[in-house]
DNA sequence: TGCATGTATCGACATTTGTCGATACATTGA
DNA sequence: TCAATGTATCGACAAATGTCGATACATGCA
């Protein structure tokens, strides 16, 4: 599977930005964090996550609010989770997400502490 | 031009991801800060501009660092505009680059205060 | 004026990405 | 055990993206 492999390192993946000048290597890693949250439909998954009760939510609650096919939003949220963004649990029959603060937290402190 | 239409109003651009949930004009307009974020060779232009001597690169001088093409580079330079991230000035035959930290500062925010 | 130099644009191309419908998988409940 | 339901995967496709070489544009200098 690629998924796993493609996986974050949460600890070592964020330099600064504006801080002195990037490796490819380390351009690369933060690029993938930036990417996953390039996209409107992830940004809405990401807020409505965020906002669900307990702060989890059943990917299933997340189609109607979005607009997307099931089929979609499960791509977008297994690319959050590749990106460390998101927790996905799986309940019974459920899939609950939950957001990763400190992931997201990560990344924002790249832009400047 | 597509270029000055889709320059970025940096004012009205950054609400909280994680405050509740987006609507689909705000993710547009977020994703699109990020979108110029999501490629680590403008992470690496980015980071090159703003640890400059006075905060303020050539483009020819970039080339070289990054290891592209002087149109690719003038390329991605162009998106890094119009998202905002940096301004263009000409001077003479050159183009200065500049780094608009307040515009960095507003993605930052973006993803949490 | 003409040439050298820095930048932008154009055309082309391969790759990636977002999307969908169809289908396979897994789990619960009847 | 079988059917219903939530999720993941597959195959396909259009659109967007990153890259390059070639070329046009602009500016300063001899």
């Amino acid at each position: 599977m690629k998924r796993s492999v493609a996986t974050i390192d949460v600890e070592a993946c964020c330099p600064q930005v504006l801080a002195g000048p990037l490796s490819e290597p380390e351009a690369e890693l933060l690029a993938l964090g930036f990417k996953a949250l390039a996209d409107p439909v992830r940004l809405r998954l990401l807020s409505l996550i965020a906002d669900a009760p307990e702060g989890t939510a059943c990917s299933c609650d997340l189609e109607g609010p979005v607009g997307k096919t099931q089929s979609t939003v499960s791509h977008h949220l297994s690319l959050l989770a590749d990106a460390g963004l998101i927790t996905k649990e799986k309940l019974g029959r459920w899939v609950n997400c939950a957001v990763v603060p400190e992931r997201v937290a990560a990344l924002r402190d790249a832009l400047g502490g």
